[in-house]
DNA sequence: ACGTAAGGATTATAACGGGA
DNA sequence: TCCCGTTATAATCCTTACGT
């Protein structure tokens, strides 16, 4: 169960000194932009580029450096002291987010119906037998993945409790929801950042189990400034597990969740042939329905989209086996 | 110029239904 | 079983507006 306190208008929503949670929110929330080269052409200027954004990632990091070191200030030795011991948030490629590899075979993140999403209690996840994931809340779809990936992107090198701000309109730009920025849009995200911090995550394996939340805890104010944290648990796994990196600015332009799913799956397989079940495939990635209408419908019209962002090739659908051949990263292979 | 808000119109789609 | 249309619903689009 999770609490969330509201304060009333107009007493302070916080401990910190608001000053500085503006001053900060403000710097940390431009950073997740990423509109200057996107959308240009590949075939001029891939040089001067590659300096762009070698130049860009280089001031990110500073400015990162600068914030963590102006809030450590704040809240005192404590963290400085206890930082030694834990793990740092691991830094990812340029555009890229990530998920751990045994997440991508499993319906944590899944694609369920409009109207339909149910609350799970302490719920076995779909996916292979070799990794036991089970999950209590309401369940998750790919805006909430959408929403988690870009989190992930925003607690690049943060410490666990460590807080990260953002700003509501560059946070919906950054998963591709920029061209809405309605009071319906933020209030979805709202929704989707609570369902990720209520989710609460158990995963057991050879070696014994742990349970974590997505989001470790979640702070708003009252004129729209919002910080996340992460929990200690998600920070380690991130720097310790296999992950799948996801190429944030292919899945901007992906249409339907269930190319965002196979995206995400995908991405947790080596470059190459791959081939899978296509029951399989449904059970995980949420569908309900007939399998007809997946291997039929969904599933090759995802798959065409996949291949127009050049993320597969060569792929086809036979015998209710699927077969694919995963293209690297436009990224991995320029820079 | 920008972030936020509100409401109406339009679109997308997972599941379902019917005919051959 | 195969092909295609329908349905219900939320997501998305579009316009207008306000305050800083």
């Amino acid at each position: 169960m999770t609490l969330f306190l509201v304060p009333k208008s107009g007493s302070r929503g916080d401990r910190g000194s608001p000053k500085r949670w503006l001053a900060i929110g403000w710097r940390i929330g431009g950073l997740s932009m990423h509109e200057p080269w996107q959308g240009e052409d590949a075939a001029h200027g891939t040089s001067s580029r590659v300096h762009a954004v070698l130049h860009r990632r280089l001031q990110e990091a500073a400015e990162r450096e600068n914030s963590k070191n102006a809030m450590q200030a704040e809240v005192g030795r404590q963290t400085s002291e206890a930082a030694p011991s834990q793990y740092q948030f691991p830094f990812l490629p340029v555009m890229a987010s990530a998920m751990p590899t045994q997440w991508t075979r499993t319906s944590l993140f899944s694609n369920l119906k409009k109207g339909e999403r149910r609350t799970l209690k302490n719920q076995v996840l779909e996916g292979r037998s070799d990794c036991l994931v089970r999950m209590s809340g309401e369940e998750l779809d790919m805006y909430d993945n959408d929403v988690f990936l870009h989190t992930i992107q925003l607690a690049q090198g943060a410490f666990p409790g460590e807080r990260v701000y953002f700003e509501r309109s560059s946070f919906l730009r950054a998963i591709g929801r920029g061209s809405d920025l309605s009071s319906e849009s933020y209030r979805r995200l709202h929704e989707s950042m609570e369902r990720l911090t209520s989710a609460t995550i158990f995963v057991q394996g050879q070696m014994g189990g742990e349970s974590f939340r997505l989001i470790d805890k979640l702070r708003w104010g009252v004129s729209g400034q919002y910080s996340i944290e992460m929990d200690a648990e998600i920070v380690s796994i991130f720097a310790n597990e296999y992950l799948a990196f996801i190429d944030m600015d292919v899945r901007m332009r992906l249409k339907s969740p269930l190319a965002k799913y196979l995206q995400n799956y995908i991405a947790g397989h080596k470059v190459g042939g791959h081939g899978i079940g296509c029951d399989k495939l449904r059970v995980w990635s949420g569908s309900r329905g007939r399998a007809r209408d997946f291997n039929c419908r969904a599933l090759p019209s995802a798959l065409s989209e996949l291949e127009n962002e050049g993320v597969i090739r060569d792929w086809s659908i036979g015998g209710d086996i699927v077969r694919w051949t995963r293209i690297p990263h436009v990224r991995s292979r320029r820079l």
